[in-house]
DNA sequence: AGCATTAGGAACCATTCAGTACAAAACACG
DNA sequence: CGTGTTTTGTACTGAATGGTTCCTAATGCT
């Protein structure tokens, strides 16, 4: 009854994700957008209302695509250890960002700049953030080695990892060459081992 | 022989400090310089020729306060043990995030916006960043409990505190209630008790 | 007093931004 | 073959940006 669209709502929206994960929300203009796309802007503001609910969904994608998928590794029961999935989520980023890939977290770099300060945007942040802190814990959970920590030492740990997480994704992001990276993977090790209760 | 300044350069420097530390470089607007700074355009571009050299002269300054006192906490002579001082340098900042500071950290800020795809300003916060490094590898250094670490043990250490420093600031800047600042001082000690040798 | 120098302030410029309006185009259906 | 509906593309709006350029007023020195 009406002209069909020229373009695939889920592609767009993956390049939409693209564009927003190199450049971050505010520094993403329409244009990067649009071009990104591969559409015009009464397309755009149809489709997607505004850049801010485009944002929204592509936040949703995002959690949907990278977040799920470090929290499907921390909860691969196909390695028995939970240690050994901290390890392996840690050094996936590493090597992205060793490997030139300096987009980093798109929930953390929208979580640093301003558009954090929209609440909406705040709370789609926080609920991803969350996602990745419960995987973290399901991971201590499943490590022999933590087996002795109480609740507030495994919560505890979950969050410095969440922490470190945060920070290398920071770096990866700044392209600053202060040769943490490099052996950023030994850093978690030592941060586990050091965790367990020795006798 | 002239008119002279109707401003210090001093204290209008310092406001633009607390302009940018607490929008950021790019967010920044012009308008909210002048305002904070407490002068006009014409003045402005006089005495510091634009903006982006503001920037980098504050970013200095912001060094030579903010960090140098990081980094003296983490040589202070009268707190024998470096161990300690590594916690008070941690608990300053996580108590300044709690009482509701969040600014966070301008050199974090600037690494993470897109201002560090300027060559000045990445080179700046390099050299800010390699400074914190060298007060944490001071303090460990200063620390009974790893005098049994290896050289890159302790660099390890410390860029694992330096990680752990850039998360705590982002996520301070972020207001993002994760629960993760409430023990962020325990998590430190955690790793500085795991990294030790232990017998 | 007079002159050189500087701050202050306002007007201005070009650019970019997100967002809107509207006409033309493309399709599906009767 | 039209008719009606929806997408497209483009031109436009209004605001805000960083940056520049004036002119005037204030000041200190000779």
């Amino acid at each position: 009854m009406a002209r069909p669209r020229a373009f695939e709502t889920k592609v767009a929206l993956e390049r939409a994700m693209g564009v927003f994960w190199q450049f971050g929300y505010e520094e993403a203009s329409l244009p990067d957008l649009l071009t990104g796309m591969g559409l015009t802007r009464g397309s755009l503001y149809k489709a997607f209302k505004d850049k801010k609910n485009l944002f929204l969904i592509v936040l949703e994608l995002y959690e949907s695509v990278a977040v799920d998928a470090a929290v499907e590794t921390l909860n691969d029961k196909d390695t028995p250890d939970g240690r050994d999935r901290i390890i392996q989520m840690f050094e996936g980023l590493i090597a992205a960002a060793m490997n030139g890939d300096h987009r980093g977290c798109l929930l953390c770099t929208a979580a640093a700049g301003s558009a954090s300060s929209d609440p909406d945007i705040a709370q789609t942040v926080h609920q991803g953030m969350t996602k990745m802190q419960g995987g973290l814990l399901a991971a201590i959970d499943a490590a022999p080695m933590f087996a002795d920590l109480s609740n507030p030492e495994r919560n505890r740990l979950a969050n410095t990892l969440l922490t470190q997480y945060i920070g290398l994704q920071m770096l990866a992001r700044s392209r600053l060459s202060l040769g943490i990276l490099q052996h950023a993977a030994d850093a978690i090790e030592d941060i586990l081992t050091g965790a367990a209760h020795r006798p």
